[in-house]
DNA sequence: AAAAATCTGTTGCAAATGCAACACAGAAGG
DNA sequence: CCTTCTGTGTTGCATTTGCAACAGATTTTT
């Protein structure tokens, strides 16, 4: 994926595209699967762009213990909000899950007004709030599983949103492993087996591989 | 306080700025505590802004299960998001806590190219921008709160990011009671009251109304 | 000032969850 | 092909949490 065709660069057309990601002084890297794309700790007015492959956003607190924060798929931007949130509480990291190709850009190079002929610096501030947008999206649909008690509601909560978008035709398919899975949802990964299980049991939920039908009005609580 | 005060627009002169509330054909209108100012089933394209008073984000489940969204403060901007949240799997509404006066703007008539006079709307897009990337960074915050494991958990790291923005002198202080602190909590009022008690116990925490002081490094899991 | 409503704090008990350990399947790598 | 490693599925047990019920404190309303 060129950068050029990337959502940020939306409706501009590819001189000024180009001329554009000069002035940002942007640098695209590679990374190998499990590499370590960003590290919050010392990059703060940093942002990424995925242009290839795929990266999950991952949070580890004072225990050690492994959240996932967000999955990255390409297309996607990072690093938009964290300018202050490096702190001792806990470190975010972006790791790398398959090959990547990444774009960094300087989010003050974005929003400062240059005084060169980029008049398009405000279409690109545009499209990146229509990002942040549906980033704030992906971040509501989180806390609306989070906010869930149980592990049963939330799981049901995280299958129902993947249902949603899923456009109709196609499986919907959970993007992570099951183990991965814990993580996102915040819960031990053998009490998610068996609420996974009771579920698959009771006939709410198929799951094959990573393809899942949820059967809901099914009155698996009475 | 006055709009043309507001952050949105910041950095853009009074003239203008009566001139773009005009174009932007925003309303302001005033709410009794308690009263909805906002229910996601209806307005997917409206913005509000808190001029005056506090008012929370709230949702209930299917369940009838009641979550906090977000405390907004004066200032604050809500609806950034949700154009395509409404969903069947539970209902959003902001509830006014005090008296409110909240102007309301079209998210579209604040992106789209205006071609008055108005130069200073992409000025107002920037100001949206930052606006967003500090919600975004309260969403995660309430994320990092929600991801943890243990009630005891949920609080320290919500006491924490409390007590780090607090500014040096101030005296550290919850936004709601204990009751609604819960439900921000998403656990069960009752247990939370219980790990209030034992970490007050273990001399991990003074509170005196809504004031605390957090004492870590006591080694109190010991 | 009295009454009503809401919030705080406590407790016993049932249910949910975390934890640890183990068996097994499948993928990755030599 | 065998070995290693990672993910899946299961279970018993300890811990945490939710729930319900209650008493007292505090605030709001009448």
């Amino acid at each position: 994926m060129l950068p050029e065709n990337n959502i940020l660069f939306k409706g501009i057309d590819q001189d000024d595209c180009h001329r554009m990601i000069d002035c940002f002084n942007a640098e695209i890297k590679k990374f190998k699967a499990g590499g370590r794309i960003m590290d919050y700790s010392d990059n703060p007015d940093k942002l990424g762009i995925v242009l290839n492959g795929t990266a999950v956003m991952v949070r580890y607190d004072i225990n050690g213990v492994r959240s996932i924060m967000e999955s990255l798929e390409e297309q996607s931007v990072f690093g938009v909000y964290f300018t202050f949130t490096a702190s001792q509480r806990s470190s975010i990291e972006i790791i790398a899950e398959t090959e990547c190709e990444i774009m960094f850009v300087k989010r003050s190079e974005i929003t400062k007004r240059c005084e060169n002929a980029c008049q398009c610096h405000s279409k690109v501030v545009e499209n990146l709030l229509d990002l942040m947008s549906e980033k704030a999206i992906s971040l509501n649909e989180r806390i609306e599983v989070l906010s869930q008690r149980t592990i049963e509601d939330k799981l049901i909560s995280c299958l129902s949103i993947i249902e949603e978008k899923t456009p109709k035709g196609k499986a919907p398919q959970i993007p992570f492993s099951t183990t991965v899975l814990s993580d996102y949802l915040c819960v031990n990964r053998s009490a998610l087996q068996r609420e996974i299980t009771r579920l698959k049991r009771s006939g709410v939920l198929t799951i094959s591989k990573r393809k899942f039908k949820l059967f809901r009005n099914h009155d698996s609580d009475i």
